[in-house]
RNA sequence: CGCGGGGUGGAGCAGCCAGGUAGCUCGUCGGGCUCAUAACCCGAAGGUCGCAGGUUCGAAUCCUGUCCCCGCAACCA
C-alpha cells in the first residue's frame, strides 16, 4: 500500500492577508498529507508564497520599503498560518529564494533549448490593475472590463509557443482521466483547449521585481512561469534526489481559478522543457459567507486565525471539510460551524469518548478489560466498522473529505446506539461482569479506531483522545485499525477533559437564523437588520438573529451630522464606489466614498443633504480616503436618506 | 442568445452522469434511557423533487421549452 506521495497548495500571492479561501486550499492539503503519512506512504507537502510582480514592486514603493522587505512582511502570515491552523508542510517556497530563481532559470533555457521561446514585439492595452493586457474591443471608454485603467504600450518580449501543446495536452487528458478533477472541470478545461491555444507571453521588461531573463538585460520572467516552476524548485530541480524521490506524483490542489494556468500552462512548459507532468490537479470550489460573496464591503471576510483562535483549528478543518463536497462551492457560517460543532463535534464524538471513558472508569477503575462474553449487539458495530473502512478509504481516494467524514461519523452514531443498546449500567448492576468486560473493550476499541481514524482531520483532539485511552504508537497507525481487537487488556487510561467542550453561548439559538427578535428601538437609525452599508467602512458584523440592543451611550457614540454634496464624481478605481465631496459645516470639505453607483448618478447627487456619520474612523477605500459614511436604507435598492433641500450643513442629528 | 452554479419536506443538502419504493443532517412533536458535555437511543409528522410539455411500462433522474436565484474586478483559494 505504501507509495509516495507529493501534494501541493498554490503559492499564495502576497499582497493580502491569508483568508478563509488560502486556509481551505492548505487544510485540505495538510489533510490530505497527513492522510497519506498515516498510510505510511513517503509523503511530501509543499506550500509557499508568490512574491514578484509589478504589484508587490509598487506596493513597496508606496510603503517605502525595498520590494523584498515588503515580500518578506507580507509573506510572514502565510508562513503563520502552519503553526495556527497545524499544517504539516515539509516546505515553504519563496519564489523569491535563490534556489527557486536558479530552477526558474533552468526552466527557461530548457524551454528556450527546445525552441519554445521567442522574442516578439507586442503592442495593446495594458491595465495594471489586472496585470493583463486586452484587445482593443474589451477595452471601454479607457478601462479593462475590469474597470482598471488601461494604458497602450509597446513591448518587446518573449513568448512561449504554448500553440504547439494543444495535441499533447489533448492527448494527455485522453489518457489520464484523473489528471483533472473533479469531472466537471475535466471537461471545462477540454473545451477550453479544442477551441485553440494561443501563445502567451512569458517576460515583462515593464517592471524589474521578478526572475531575469537568463541572457536577456531587462527582461524578468512574467509571473506563471515564475510561479508555477515553484511547485520543482522546492525539490531541487531536475535531478536531484527530492525530484527524483517525489516529482511524477504531485498532485495540485488549486482553487478552480487557477485551473487553467496548472492544467494548460504548466503541463505544457513541462512538456517543452522535457520533464514528466504531475500525477493530477484538483480544483476546488469558493466560499460564500453567510450566502453572500465574500467581500471587504460586507465586512464578512472570515480571518482563518480568528477562526482557528476561537473554535480551535480542529473545529474550523473540520467544519471547512465536512460542510461541502470538495470540489463545489460551499458557504460559510459560524452558526453553521456552532451546529457542527456542537452536534457532531461534541454530542455525537465528545460525548462517546466521554461515556465510554467515564464508564471504564467507573466499573474498571480506568483499566483496559479482557475481552468477555460476546453479544448480538457486537457483530452489528463490527459491521458498521467494517463498512466504514473500506468507505473511508474509498473517499479519500477521490478526496471526497465529506463522504469520508460521514463515513467515520456512521461509526460514532453505531457507537452511541451500542451503549444504549448493551446498557452498561444495567450490565454492571446484574454483575454480568464477563459481558460488561467485553462492551467496554469494544467501546474503547472502536474509540481507537476513530482516534486513528480522524487523527488526519482533527488532528489534536484525535491525538488527545488517543493520549487518553493510553494507545501506543504502534497502535495509532492505519495498519493497526485493520483488525479489531489491538488494544491489549490491562492498558491504564488517563483523566481526560472532555475533547469539545461545549460552547460558551449555549443558550444562544443555533438552529434557525431567522429567529424574529424584537427590533430595539433605535431612535432614528435607520438600521433594520440587514441594511446595505452605504461605504465600504466596515460593516456590522453579521448579525442573523438581529441585532443586539444597545444602550444609548452606544448610540451617543454616533456622530451624525447633515452635511451636503458639493461634488461627485465616479471612483477613479471602483466601479461601486462614488467619490463624494461634502460639507459638513466645518469650515473644510471631507471625501466620502459611498458604494452607491448602482442606484445614483454623479449628477444626481450634487446639491443634496445627507446625513454623514462624521466621526468614523477614515479609511482608505480603492485608493480614495474615505471620511465618513452617508446613511442609507435599502436592500434591493439602496436609497440615501437626504434631508430637506435647505438643511444648514452640520447640525448635529440624534 | 456571455459563462458557470443552483431551484428536492421548516432550514441546509445528497440522489441526477449509468430512469424503477425520495435519503441525510438540523429543527419540530412523542417516547425511552440515565453511563455521559441537559448529552445518547427509538418513533412520528412533514416533500405531487421550480413550472410546462415530451420520451418511456415507469422520470427528481433523459430531452425540449420556460420562470426564478446566486456567482463571474477590486482581500479571489
Amino acid at each position: 500500500m505504501a507509495g509516495t506521495f507529493y501534494i501541493t497548495t498554490p503559492i499564495y500571492y502576497v499582497n493580502a492577508a491569508p483568508h478563509i479561501g488560502h486556509a481551505y486550499t492548505s487544510l485540505a492539503v495538510d489533510t490530505l498529507a497527513r492522510w497519506h503519512r498515516l498510510l505510511g506512504d513517503d509523503t511530501w507537502f509543499l506550500s509557499g508564497t508568490d512574491e514578484h510582480g509589478l504589484k508587490i514592486e509598487q506596493s513597496a514603493r508606496a510603503a517605502g520599503l525595498e520590494p523584498q522587505a515588503q515580500a518578506d512582511r507580507w509573506s510572514a502570515p502565510f508562513r503563520a498560518m502552519s503553526a495556527a491552523l497545524d499544517l504539516t508542510n515539509d516546505d515553504f517556497i519563496r519564489t523569491t529564494e535563490a534556489r527557486h530563481k536558479a530552477v526558474v532559470a533552468e526552466m527557461w533555457r530548457r524551454m528556450e533549448a527546445a525552441g519554445d521561446i521567442y522574442l516578439s514585439e507586442y503592442a495593446g492595452w495594458y491595465s495594471v490593475g489586472d496585470e493583463a493586457w486586452f484587445s482593443a474591443d474589451e477595452v471601454v471608454d479607457g478601462k479593462s472590463p475590469t474597470g482598471h485603467p488601461v494604458e497602450w504600450m509597446e513591448e518587446v518580449g518573449y513568448f512561449f509557443r504554448l500553440s504547439k501543446y494543444g495535441e499533447a495536452l489533448l492527448a494527455h487528458l485522453d489518457a489520464h482521466p484523473d489528471f483533472v478533477r473533479p469531472a466537471s472541470r475535466y471537461n471545462e478545461l477540454r473545451r477550453f483547449i479544442e477551441g485553440g491555444l494561443q501563445d502567451i507571453s512569458i517576460s515583462r521588461s515593464t517592471f524589474s521585481w521578478g526572475i531575469p531573463v537568463p541572457g536577456a538585460d531587462g527582461h524578468v520572467v512574467y509571473v506563471w512561469v515564475d510561479a508555477l516552476t515553484n511547485y520543482i524548485s522546492a525539490l531541487g530541480g531536475p535531478g536531484a534526489p527530492a525530484f527524483e524521490r517525489f516529482w511524477p506524483s504531485a498532485i495540485h490542489v488549486i482553487g478552480k481559478d487557477i485551473l487553467r494556468f496548472h492544467a494548460v500552462y504548466w503541463p505544457a512548459f513541462l512538456m517543452s522543457a522535457g520533464l514528466p507532468l504531475p500525477k493530477g490537479i484538483f480544483a476546488h470550489g469558493w466560499w460564500t459567507i453567510d450566502g453572500q460573496k465574500m467581500s471587504k464591503s460586507l465586512g464578512n471576510v472570515v480571518d482563518p486565525f480568528e477562526m482557528a483562535q476561537k473554535y480551535g483549528p480542529d473545529a474550523f478543518r473540520y467544519f471547512l471539510l465536512r460542510e461541502v463536497t470538495f470540489g463545489t462551492d460551499g458557504d460559510f457560517s459560524e452558526q453553521g460551524l456552532k451546529n457542527r460543532y456542537r452536534g457532531e463535534l461534541a454530542n455525537d464524538y465528545g460525548n462517546l469518548c466521554n461515556r465510554t471513558l467515564g464508564m471504564l472508569r467507573k466499573y474498571r477503575g480506568g483499566v483496559m478489560p479482557a475481552r468477555g462474553e460476546a453479544g448480538p449487539e457486537d457483530a452489528t458495530l463490527a459491521a458498521v466498522i467494517e463498512a466504514a473502512r473500506a468507505q473511508l478509504v474509498e473517499a479519500m481516494d477521490e478526496m471526497a473529505f465529506h463522504r469520508a467524514i460521514a463515513a467515520i461519523w456512521s461509526v460514532v452514531g453505531a457507537a452511541n446506539k451500542y451503549v444504549v443498546e448493551t446498557a452498561p449500567w444495567v450490565l454492571a448492576k446484574g454483575k454480568q461482569e464477563s459481558r460488561l468486560g467485553e462492551v467496554l473493550y469494544t467501546l474503547c476499541e472502536t474509540l481507537r479506531l476513530l482516534g486513528v481514524w480522524t487523527l488526519p482531520f482533527l488532528p489534536r483532539k484525535a491525538a488527545a483522545l488517543l493520549d487518553q485511552l493510553g494507545v501506543p504508537a504502534d497502535l495509532r497507525t492505519w495498519q493497526s485499525t485493520l483488525t479489531f481487537g489491538g488494544l491489549p487488556a490491562g492498558l491504564q487510561t488517563q483523566e481526560g477533559e472532555p475533547l469539545f467542550p461545549r460552547l460558551e453561548d449555549e443558550d444562544e439559538t443555533l438552529a434557525e437564523p431567522a429567529k424574529p427578535v424584537k427590533p430595539a428601538k433605535a431612535p432614528k437609525a435607520p438600521t433594520p437588520a440587514k441594511e446595505s452599508p452605504v461605504t465600504e467602512t466596515p460593516a456590522a458584523p453579521a448579525a442573523p438573529a438581529g441585532i443586539a440592543p444597545i444602550e444609548y451611550d452606544d448610540f451617543a457614540k454616533l456622530e451624525l451630522r447633515s452635511a451636503r454634496i458639493v461634488e461627485a464624481e465616479p471612483h477613479p478605481n471602483a466601479d461601486k464606489l462614488i467619490k463624494l465631496t461634502v460639507d459638513a459645516g466645518e469650515g473644510r470639505l471631507r471625501t466620502v466614498c459611498a458604494g452607491i453607483a448602482a442606484w445614483y448618478s454623479p449628477a444626481d447627487l450634487v446639491g443634496k443633504s445627507v446625513i454623514l456619520l462624521a466621526n468614523l474612523k477614515p479609511r482608505k477605500l480603492r485608493g480614495v480616503m474615505s471620511e465618513g459614511m452617508l446613511l442609507a436604507g435599502g436592500e434591493e435598492t439602496v436609497t440615501l436618506i437626504t434631508l430637506p433641500g435647505d438643511h444648514p450643513p452640520g447640525t448635529r442629528i440624534s
